[in-house]
DNA sequence: GTCTATATCGGGATAGAC
DNA sequence: GTCTATCCCGATATAGAC
């Protein structure tokens, strides 16, 4: 615990953010989560009172931890071309710092997707609202595309894709070559745009 | 179990394969798995051993369900453009049918990368091969591209992550509107190769 | 091959001392 | 606020009856 000056509480936090992520909500127990914060396990309880409670502070902190710059991003004044590229860069690097992320939050809302109206609008997001500015920078710009969602998911799937399945592409297309892969994510932020805008360019 | 002229054995398999890619490994228990086979909890053990073991038996099943189809696809004699439409349909179909495997396989290995080489290799897929094949086929079809490697990330993500973060993705983009989703895969079929195409005609 | 009974351990959670 | 002690339950696993 590298960190003195801040509160037990937050310091639970942290710990637990980490545990939490990299093995999941099944997968973590209050003593490992205790263990690792150096402290006893009932200043959990007393602190959160429950697993249940903690998870669902640590997981709101996650899910706001990326999601916001989605809103950022797709709502400030960019041409379209530059927020392709300002979103790929920015979520790259999010999940090159935090490359667990993916697939934890996948893994857990698969789990309880009715979880999720509740954290989004705790994330401050307004999808419609969102949606409906993307729209209005297509019409604006003349942007040509089939269909808004397949553009979002792909571009989402191209950031996101290669951190949550990072073992296997590592091991099947890269040796197991680890800064080869890192070098390769840095690529990502290069190769997206390209992709999406070409996509698009075609219509 | 609406399956009756099947073994003990192998009625196990089945329900362990469901229960095990719903929860997990660390969601789930033998317990679960026992009721929903309705037969005893140490029934497993007499014919598994331990969950450790049954687990990596479903697993390799579950690895096994869609891995091989890779290497039939791009090892076969098609023009790259067929087996990049064939690729997204078979892969998509298979996703459809067993929705649940992209995160469950993706959770799993995250937490045992390790295992990940016996696995590849009980699968009878040789990476090094296949990715030979391709190049070969490349050259062959004077197919540029930038870097192979992107192009097969690029492919497995348009295909896998629509599957993988479909609660977010159904309740931010489709207004939880599941049909509309469903809709939407069947899509993918023609948009990801589009994608695709698009990107490497450019080069 | 399938069951019941039981052993053993680790989980989350609370009470109460300091 | 932080700890120890304890409760209770559910987990994996095994022994042994049928």
């Amino acid at each position: 615990m590298a960190e003195k000056n801040i509160s037990t509480e937050e310091h639970i936090l942290n710990v637990a953010r980490e545990v939490f992520t990299e093995n999941g909500y099944d997968g973590t127990s209050m003593q490992m989560i205790a263990d690792t914060a150096g402290i006893n396990k009932s200043l959990l309880h007393y602190y959160y009172r429950s697993k249940d409670k903690l998870f669902h502070v640590i997981f709101a902190k996650v899910f706001s931890l990326f999601i916001p710059h989605l809103g950022v991003i797709f709502m400030s004044d960019m041409s379209f071309e530059k927020k392709i590229n300002a979103f790929a860069d920015r979520y790259i690097d999010v999940f090159i710092e935090h490359p667990l992320i993916p697939i934890f939050v996948m893994q857990e809302l698969s789990k309880n997707p009715d979880k999720l109206a509740n954290l989004i609008r705790e994330a401050g997001i307004n999808p419609e609202i969102m949606i409906g500015k993307i729209r209005q920078t297509l019409e604006k710009e003349n942007v040509v595309m089939d269909d808004p969602r397949h553009f979002m998911v792909n571009l989402l799937g191209l950031c996101i894709f290669p951190f949550a399945a990072r073992p296997l592409i590592q091991r099947m297309i890269f040796n197991n070559d680890e800064d080869a892969y890192n070098n390769f994510l840095q690529e990502r932020k290069r190769e997206v745009p390209q992709i999406i805008l070409n996509a698009i360019r075609k219509g």
